[in-house]
DNA sequence: TCCCTTTTTGGTATCGATACCACTCTTGAT
DNA sequence: ATCAAGAGTGGTATCGATACCAAAAAGGGA
């Protein structure tokens, strides 16, 4: 920086302003800056200008997994809108496993972020002394906690639960079954299945879990599949799935075709999530839509200015269920 | 750290090697150092360390998209094994604009990391003299570049795309078509399409390939629903359908069923990348399964350890081809 | 013209860690 | 007992930017 000033004939300090704050600098000045920096190809240092003005411009980002398209949307907003804010996103993954997540907050503390955005879940302890001592906005994304740390955006898991459900006996069905969201370590599948139950209680019809939580049995696409063996064949009278995530209900459709079970007169189906697939032609599933990108940016609107996003404190971006051919 | 130090009657420097080297710290003030930090919940400085050592603990990844199952698997990889060794990754993606990149790298050489992983496609003469003027390792992923610019890992797209086209040869089928592939800024289903193009020509077979690349078509599963109308219909000859990605085989199988065709008797689908639906029983599709997770963590050796990579240089990590029931 | 306000500019201290060097204290060999 | 080698420890300068304050230059009204 020194060398650009030299050349510039400027002192450091208007080099530095040219960089942050142009509008405070002369026209003729900035100028002969801007040419210096570019002849020397200067890139500044922001760990440097991080120490001095205690200003990372960066944020850090927990999250469970980047593996699913709908999470990977959100991460691709916020990383797109920091980005064109002139902010970087420091990301860290723990796998659903609650015990990292400590380790990575502390790792990522000690790169002084701005801000940081967290997959909502219950918390250890350890981790809420260390955001309660730190004062930087924080945000909490796709469930809506009871109580909010910080800020939050999202949904209510419980809500979807419960409309779909309330859909599917709209539809007349009486034996409808929840499938997964026992998985440990993600709780947001067990709050759809909450709202199941409460829809089922509210029209007094008796809920039916599957798998039970001791069952070890696969995820995704597979624990689809493997609903006609295990679950149906219990209980056959079941004519309606609600699936908790979309994979889950592609896999109870493609078996369904094979085993030539008609969708939706003797079998209706529900997903969640709205991945890429549900949306397609060929299974013209039902399911929630939950608009994965819009938590992105709303979270990352929220770590810009806070303030504004501390005056409403929870961010509800909603969900839509997009009834198709299958219920 | 001065509070740490002072409480632990001991200098600055050495609560500074408790954390960095413990084993130059005697057991006794080490044990002090480590309580007074526990006490004080003393979380370090890395952005002034990064200042001071020149070392930012820190590394770039710059990615076309988060948004794809087996790239998400490559930075899961990545970023679990570094944070392992106590790195963090700076994460920016581009959307597969290229115009975008060089602003990207200058923001991520702002932070002084460490190295920087690049997804391999050509690059900007702006990115490559930024590249050049940094000394510090930069790591190629996916596509193995003729020309690395300092360390590659990945695999041969076009070494994939002839092995599959010879795949499917060897099943008899005389009449193939490539699927996609065309999307601008994506060179990697290009050079698949290019040796499907080489292992037709050294069988003395004609490449069809659809769409070309001024029809404006959806991509992903859409494109392969579209394939029945668009491409089979100008050329019902075709026997065998080999797909740039699974997304696509997956909506061409979807509409074959749904229209009755025969797979792989009428007609043999392959995909391309281990997508997970195309690795349940219910597709059964024959693909390339790319080791997603594999890239990254290899990637991640690279960058801790760059010597060693670089007398390689190229890190090739295969692929396997999977034949399953629609070929 | 002069004085006052506003804009523009630069000098210096500072952020919090680590590098470098110098020093003390062991330990073991002669 | 003496010395050398090495381990353990601390003081001070330093990394490269920005904050803060002061000073200079430019404009504007009487």
């Amino acid at each position: 920086m020194k060398d650009v000033a030299d050349l510039a004939s400027v002192g450091t300090i208007t080099v530095s302003r040219v960089l942050r704050t142009p509008e405070k600098v002369s026209e003729a000045k900035r100028n002969r800056v801007q040419k210096a920096i570019e002849q020397l190809g200067y890139v500044p240092d922001n760990t440097a200008g991080a120490l001095s003005s205690n200003k990372s411009r960066v944020f850090g980002a927990i999250v469970s997994t980047v593996n699913d398209s709908v999470f990977a949307q959100t991460l691709d907003g916020l990383s797109s809108t920091l980005r064109a804010a002139g902010y970087e996103l420091l990301l860290t993954s723990t796998n659903y496993d609650p015990t990292v997540e400590e380790d990575a907050l502390r790792a990522l503390l000690a790169r002084r972020p701005d801000g940081i955005v967290l997959t909502s879940t219950s918390h250890s302890s350890g981790v809420k002394n260390l955001l309660k001592s730190v004062n930087i906005p924080i945000v909490e994304i796709w469930q809506l906690p009871a109580q909010p740390l910080d800020i939050a955006v999202g949904f209510s898991n419980f809500q979807a639960g419960y409309d779909m459900a309330h859909h599917l006996i709209g539809k007349g069905k009486k034996n409808i079954a929840f499938i997964g969201g026992n998985e440990p370590g993600n709780d947001r599948g067990r709050r759809r299945r909450d709202g199941y139950i409460a829809a089922l209680a509210d029209a007094k019809l008796p809920p039916i879990i599957w798998p039970s939580e001791d069952q070890d049995l696969p995820s995704g696409i597979e624990l689809g599949a493997a609903v006609f063996e295990g679950c149906l064949k219990v209980n056959p009278a079941i004519n309606a799935v609600m699936c908790v995530s979309d994979q889950v209900a592609v896999g109870v459709l493609c078996e369904a075709r094979r085993r030539g079970v008609e969708v939706p007169a003797g079998l209706s189906v529900s997903g969640f999530g709205g991945f890429e697939l549900a949306m397609s032609s060929g299974f013209d599933l039902t399911t929630i839509e939950i608009p994965g990108r819009e938590i992105g940016v709303a979270s990352a609107k929220a770590l810009l200015d806070p303030e504004a996003a501390r005056a409403k404190k929870v961010i509800d971006v909603g969900y839509t269920l997009v009834e198709r051919g299958t219920t």
